[in-house]
DNA sequence: GACTAAATTTCGGTA
DNA sequence: TACCGAAGTTTAGTC
């Protein structure tokens, strides 16, 4: 990896064109040729970047751009989308490279898997008397997170979000309307489960007779010792 | 900004928990606070992070930390959100600190707004005869694209896409629904533009009875000569 | 490989 | 300020 500390300007013409005027800025150039540029504040998007692959040229700035203060010229491209990124050097501040070697990656706990093993171990948060019948219902048209089934045995199918907005009461009602038309398994009532449920969402779901569940991930999850003492 | 190269590992608890292994990394530290855990490859997202407003403290590792191999303890924490991310570091490769100020920011055009501005100039891509009505149309549930008349002057609602795929069509077939109650407006027909769409969205869109529109925007844009010598 | 759904999404606009 | 939709989304998983 290579770090760059330079005022710069960035132009880029690909999916959309944009332009980022002179300042300091710092960039980052992966081992696999990508390049990042960030500001010194705002989020982890950096403001311009190019995804790999791609390659980095360092071109010679003609007179007017030696005279507008360009000592070096960088132009990234991407073969695949044709995209281009330019990167008008007027002074360099930093540049360092470090080995840095393969990352072995995240691991990660805590999402929607979670959520929907302990709500199926905790069926009973549907209703009393709720059974389940299975995690990953198989349909047509895709899986359903959970198939249980209710005091008087009808069929329930779960949706689970972490965030509940509208696409995913359009996702289950697209499930609900498969479901309902097998004879086996109609009528089968519908319930929205997320640790948050937007207002749109719930109105939608419940015009549509689809209950709604809120989730609270850490009192499913009880109370949990998995956090050291590091924190 | 500051920018470490260091090997440390990190952990990070707040709306799901994640672990990173022991590797050398840049930690970059941003002006308010924030920072990032980049690895050298991978996309722009960095491997962990810690959006702003928070907090960095600089620890001492107690005993077993220091035994296994620990030389620094950073504490990031987020006080809304209650997040915190641990970085252990067992070894320094670099360190260096650097004055950027605030950056003036990206300019960018070329998006879904140019898009529609596009098409509502070149409303006849839809079909012959057809006149605009207007951008933006709003109803109860959230404004229409465009609004057309075709050459018969019945209602046409465009939704319009960079990426067509079956969310899309969902949104067009809620406005449909709710503009067809409309005496006013009825009947309205569906038209599913987009730049790329995929397959299941278009199928979704004709069993639904929507047209679709491929959109090419370079053509609908006119050879543009904005593409300067830098590129 | 294509497609779908999730994301510690982030970002921008508007009511 | 909250809510909603777009993003050069990226990423992960499934078919």
């Amino acid at each position: 990896m290579r770090l760059v500390i330079a005022r710069c300007s960035v132009d880029y013409a690909g999916r959309l064109s944009a332009h980022l005027p002179l300042a300091t800025r710092l960039l980052m150039i992966k081992s696999d040729g990508s390049l990042l540029v960030h500001s010194d504040g705002g989020s982890y998007k950096p403001l311009n970047w190019m995804s790999p692959p791609c390659t980095i040229r360092s071109v010679e700035p003609d007179d007017d751009q030696r005279a507008a203060g360009v000592v070096e010229l960088w132009k990234v491209t991407q073969a695949k989308t044709a995209d281009i990124l330019a990167v008008s050097i007027h002074e360099v501040l930093h540049d360092s490279s470090h080995e840095m070697g393969v990352d072995p990656g995240l691991t990660k706990d805590g999402v929607e898997a979670d959520l929907q093993k302990l709500l199926a171990e905790q069926i009973d948060l549907l209703g009393e008397g709720h059974t389940l019948v299975r995690r990953e219902y198989m349909t047509a048209i895709g899986p359903v997170d959970i198939l249980a089934r209710d005091a008087k045995g009808a069929a329930v199918a779960v949706e689970l979000k972490r965030r509940g907005d509208i696409d995913g009461v359009e996702q289950l009602t697209r499930y609900l309307e498969l479901m309902n038309r097998d004879p086996h398994l109609a009528p089968v009532t519908g319930v929205f489960a997320a640790q948050e449920i937007k207002p749109q969402a719930r109105t939608l779901a419940h015009d549509r007779g689809i209950r709604t569940l809120l989730l609270d991930y850490d009192a499913m999850r009880g109370l949990d010792d998995s956090h050291s003492r590091l924190f």
